[in-house]
RNA sequence: GGGCCCGUGGCUCAGGUGGUAGAGCGCACGGCUGAUAACCGUGAGGCCCUGGGUUCGAAUCCCAGCGGGCCCA
């Protein structure tokens, strides 16, 4: 079939929809997939999106990337693996979930429904939401295997997670242990540092006098300690207090009392308040002294406990008193201190963050709900010595915004501090782009690693396969299911056994006679998501796509994955495979919102794509979100700037509408072309080198994952290159009837480059290309691939053409400056000039005006074009200085000035050059000048207007002479005869009849160019005389009146 | 308190191996008319965050601030 006429106007949603359904229909993903089987692998891992809702713009533009990048890699010939992922188990959903079944609260999870129903309701809302985000994505044109994704839920994915803590469990790498952690109450479970959100929060901010047991100087012995704390609650577990042995610590008399605290922060307590200081000891001098705890009247299990001042390094003097409450049971650093002194870790919490009984006046109650209880208690005893709120940074539960809590538990732990290193070293082997991604940035957080809590005492995750011995401490963990089948007391296990709650009913025998149940805890779900790398290919358990595919050679995902999923496929990579499971990583940015701000549901300045999509269509969108900025920087997503792409991808369909009428209207066929029947001119092999040098940069931007340079150069040339230049360059040629080889020449050359233009934007933009590819190329050549994504990338370095790119910028400057000068003159480009003249010192600016000279011509609307390194019919006028001359020769002046205007300029500036002297002869005397004593003045002839350009300089002559008034006039009647043809409404092929009334003076001056004029215009004829055509318009052309009148013929 | 990134016309962003500041949008003015729900030209508009330093020369390199973002404590 040959080329058809496109629809004049570009329709996003039509197209998209229409190709989508043509990929879907023809299984062309697939296809595309089988092509490249047996070429070189590339490997893909998709950082699983988690299934809690519908996608957002950050979503979208993750997966744009590595679609794009994806299909470029395929396009270069490689074997891809893309296998979408799911990110299914943890606390999100079953946030979620217990809000649509209105439960409040663990125990109403397991009394109200039960665990069972629980985790259904989970895996249904995680299968639900998977499919509707499937389908989000396959509409901004993802291609990657929805129909074979991996998903944590998936038994045989659970396994290979089982597998990999058998791993830490041999290396001896997984621990139980009791620890400070952080801990929601709200959840009741532990979190990962990585599951804190940090925002501000007011607390309150008191200073606690703590009583001295022995008092060394007060002699009514009111002698205190003094500590600042912004977590009342945490005092009735205080057990000690911290001061640093170095630090000055001041005794302070006020009124009748004596504080203990560090000198430097004396001023910023007391302030105004009189003090005086009575002793300065060192911190070393104050260890070991014995102090009572305020509330041990409420919490009278406080009393058991001694309470002793104990050496810090940890303490700091940037706030507070330099003497630090600990409580072992609710600090991590206090905790260390606790277990180096062996004090009690003294943790009365409880998990949904309720004192328990041994708290004493305080059980029942909730930790933050009592902390105006705890003050007031103070305060009553004349503890409380100041009392005031502080707004500061503080942690939040990420799902819930709970206020996270420290408390001492027994967690299941990766020691990540002991393989550490490996994880410093295993990232040097890994390539970042930025490169500070990974040198700064990640090795900073894995630097600062502690070990990671996995354990959660949740319901829908990966159940934990450790199982321990009531009876003796023996652990097994298990790393399959076929380990559990063999191991396990019972023999018939079915259906979903892996997850909670039947997983919890198994047991296995212990070697001493016992019975081993499993730890009921699951696992933190960065563990799900962390070992993807070889539980997507279902590894120990199948060998083969492992072999193949591991490690990965690229993933990419936003910096918030810092902390997340680049850290923990490291973390488990090592410790399960002594290895990175990545090599390449793209750290990308974040969508933020017009002002800058993160997009969030709080904030309501969420965008869908959807919503983008029905604005402007997904390959809008997507070129939008590569183009916008470099992708490692937060991507400001502004409205406006859509409108920027979409009015590109206008004019390219425009340059594709124009093309395809022309193409169409002729029969054109791109496969008859030979270097017989058709002739290039420079403009074409100019464009062919622009596309081939722009085809170079895009092949080195999207290899190098700089998606924003691909696409301005994309941009750029389908702008500047083809549609402003090129195609109004071949204008005239596409008019020209048959088989014109000079016609036949710019159709195989605007069919050459659009072909190269859809093959590259195809990654960037994959729908549009592939409407354009089916037209130009799939139709006309049965031989030729079904889908543009199917082409191979390909461009030719010979093409290139460097000097004839600069020499046609150089000419476009001086088109533009011969433009500038007519506007200024208000000579109309529609006029002719009988010439121009090109001056600049410049050789190549010349050689270039020579060689593309009949480029100027054309578009500059000039009879000739002349070149020289000046203008030679500038006349230069010679004039006295005055401020030499004047006191030299006084009355002479006049005499000289005269002198000077009667001789030739330039004469005169030519002897002065080469003599540097100039004798004038006055009647009665000679006077001779220096080069200082004269200036110079240029004048331009008559009706020759001038304008600068970057290189030199354009002189256009005006002068109309009979010849250029008549073409001028053929010329303005053609544009009105144009403009009652497009009245009309008529084809562009239509041939008409003209008529023209008027003057035989016009007559006359157009007569000449009749067969011209015919030809522009699909007339048989021009005749002069009466009208009486169909249409019959009146014109003005200058001052002569006229009418025409046309008629279809 | 620490780590990383960013700060360039009104807006969104290029430039960043040191050599006279760029684009698009917007604004003002002018032009074109068979790609036309377009297009083109011209113009105005910048102490390239601030202050030091290196240098003949700094938007660019170094140091110190200030402001914004992300991550952590």
């Amino acid at each position: 079939m040959p080329i058809q006429e496109a629809e004049k106007s570009y329709q996003p949603q039509t197209i998209e929809e229409k190709i989508q359904n043509f990929w879907i229909e023809n299984q062309i993903y697939n296809k595309t997939k089988l092509l490249r089987e047996d070429q070189p692998t590339y490997s893909f891992l998709d950082g699983p999106p988690y299934c809690s809702g519908r996608i957002h713009l950050g979503t979208a533009w993750n997966k744009i990337i590595k679609d794009t990048h994806l299909r470029f890699k395929s396009m270069n010939g490689f074997n891809i693996r893309r296998q979408a992922g799911w990110d299914t188990h943890g606390l999100p959903i079953e946030h979620k979930v217990e809000g649509l079944l209105g439960l409040k609260s663990k125990k109403e999870i397991e009394t109200k429904i039960g665990i069972e129903n629980f985790i259904n309701k989970c895996r249904e809302f995680a299968i639900e939401n998977k499919a509707m985000m499937t389908e989000q994505f396959q509409k901004i044109g993802i291609w990657m295997d929805w129909d074979d994704p991996y998903v944590t839920f998936d038994p045989k994915y659970m396994e290979s997670c089982w597998w990999t803590l058998k791993q830490a469990h041999k290396k001896d790498l997984l621990v139980n242990d009791l620890r400070v952690i952080t801990w929601c109450p709200r959840c009741e479970t532990a979190l990962a540092l990585a599951e804190i959100d940090y925002e501000n929060k007011d607390d309150p901010s008191i200073y606690v006098k703590f009583p001295l047991k022995n008092p060394e100087i007060a002699e009514n012995g009111k002698e205190f300690v003094m500590i600042w704390t912004t977590t009342p609650w945490t005092l009735p577990a205080n057990m000690a207090v911290c001061v640093h042995p170095e630090f000055d610590y001041a005794y302070v008399k006020i009124k009748d009392e004596v504080y203990v605290m560090a000198e430097a922060l004396v001023d910023s307590l007391f302030g105004e308040e009189k003090y005086e200081i009575l002793k300065i000891v060192k911190g070393s001098y104050l260890e070991g002294k014995e102090y009572l705890h305020p509330l041990n009247q409420e919490i009278s299990k406080q009393k058991e406990f001694k309470h002793l001042i104990l050496p810090g390094e940890h303490v700091t003097l940037t706030e507070g008193t330099g003497c630090v409450h600990t409580a072992p049971g609710h600090g991590p650093e206090d905790f260390e201190i606790g277990k180096e002194y062996g004090l009690p870790i003294f943790c009365p919490v409880d998990d949904a963050g309720l004192f328990k009984e041994e708290a004493g006046k305080y059980a029942g109650q909730f930790v933050k709900d009592a902390d105006p209880f705890i003050i007031a208690d103070l305060d009553v005893h004349g503890f409380l010595f100041k009392e005031g709120t502080i707004n500061h940074r503080y942690g939040f539960c990420w799902r819930c915004k709970t206020p996270i809590i420290y408390l001492a538990t027994q967690q299941w732990f990766l020691k990540i501090t002991e393989i550490k290193d490996q994880m410093l070293s295993e990232l040097d082997k890994v390539e970042w782009v930025p490169s500070w991604a990974g040198e700064s940035r990640f090795r900073n957080w894995i630097e600062n690693a502690r070990d990671w809590t996995i354990s959660r005492q949740r319901y829908w995750g990966i159940p934990i396969p450790i199982w321990s011995c009531d009876d003796c401490d023996e652990i097994t963990v298990l790393g399959s299911v076929n380990e559990l089948k063999e191991k396990a007391n019972e023999n018939n296990l079915q259906g979903d056994f892996i997850h909670r709650p039947h997983v919890d009913d198994i047991t296995l025998p212990c070697a001493c006679g016992g019975i081993m149940k499993r730890t009921p805890d699951v696992l933190d779900v960065w563990i799900d998501s962390g070992v993807a790398g070889w539980a997507s290919l279902y590894y120990p358990q199948k060998k083969d796509l492992f072999e193949k595919w591991f490690p990965y050679d690229f993933i990419t995902e936003g910096h918030d994955q810092t902390r997340g999923w680049f850290y923990s496929q490291l973390g488990t990579g090592v410790i399960a495979l002594d290895k990175t499971p990545y090599q390449k990583v793209l750290m990308h940015g974040f969508t933020l919102d017009e002002d800058g701000r993160k997009m969030s549901k709080s904030l309501g300045n969420v965008v869908e794509p959807e919503e983008v999509i029905e604005n402007y269509g997904a390959d809008i969108l997507r070129f939008y979100l590569l183009w916008a900025n470099k992708p490692w920087e937060d991507l400001k997503f502004v409205w406006d700037e859509l409108k920027n792409v979409s009015k590109m991808f206008n004019i390219w369909w425009n340059v594709y509408v124009f093309s395809t009428t022309y193409m169409a209207l002729d029969n054109f066929n791109p496969l008859q072309c030979t270097p017989e029947n058709i002739q290039l001119r420079d403009e074409d092999r100019w464009i062919l080198s622009r596309i081939n040098s722009v085809a170079q940069e895009v092949t080195e931007a999207l290899n190098n994952l700089f998606f924003h340079k691909a696409t301005r150069s994309l941009n750029h040339f389908i702008l500047e290159d083809l549609s402003r230049w090129y195609v109004r360059l071949i204008r005239g040629r596409t008019w020209v009837e048959k088989d014109d080889p000079d016609k036949l020449g710019a159709y195989h050359t605007l069919y050459t480059v659009l072909e190269m233009l859809i093959t590259m934007m195809a990654p960037i933009a994959p729908h549009i290309s592939e409407e354009m590819y089916h037209n130009l190329i799939k139709e006309v050549n049965p031989q030729s691939k079904e889908s543009v994504h199917m082409l191979d990338w390909n461009y030719s370095e010979e093409l290139i053409d460097e000097k004839l790119e600069s020499q046609m910028d150089v000419v476009r400057d001086i088109i533009e400056a011969g433009a500038r000068g007519r506007d200024v003159a208000r000579y109309k480009l529609r006029w002719p000039v009988s010439e121009i003249i090109v001056v600049s010192e410049d050789q190549n600016v010349l050689k270039a005006a020579k060689s593309l000279q009949k480029v100027i011509m054309e578009q500059a609307n000039t009879k000739k074009v002349l070149t020289d390194q000046e203008f030679p019919e500038l006349k230069i006028n010679v004039l006295p200085n005055m401020k030499t001359l004047g006191p030299k020769l006084r009355q002479d002046v006049p005499r000289v000035a005269g002198e000077l205007r009667k001789q030739d300029g330039k004469t005169i500036k030519q002897e002065m050059e080469t003599h540097g002297i100039l004798k004038i002869e006055l009647e009665d005397k000679i006077i001779e000048l220096n080069p200082e004593d004269v200036v110079y003045e240029t004048e331009l002839p008559e009706d020759v207007v001038s304008a600068e350009f970057d290189g030199g300089s354009v002189f256009i002559n005006t002068q109309i002479t009979p010849e250029i008034l008549s073409e001028s006039m053929s010329r303005e009647l053609i544009r009105r005869i144009q403009d009652m043809r497009k009245d009309m409404d008529l084809d562009v092929e239509s041939n008409i009849e003209v008529e023209v009334n008027c003057s035989t003076l016009l007559q006359d001056l157009v007569q000449p160019h009749h067969d011209f004029m015919a030809h522009e215009v699909r007339a048989q004829k021009i005749t002069f005389g009466e009208n009486k055509g169909e249409y019959t318009k009146e014109w003005k052309i200058e001052d002569e009146n006229l009418s025409v009148s046309i008629k279809k013929a």
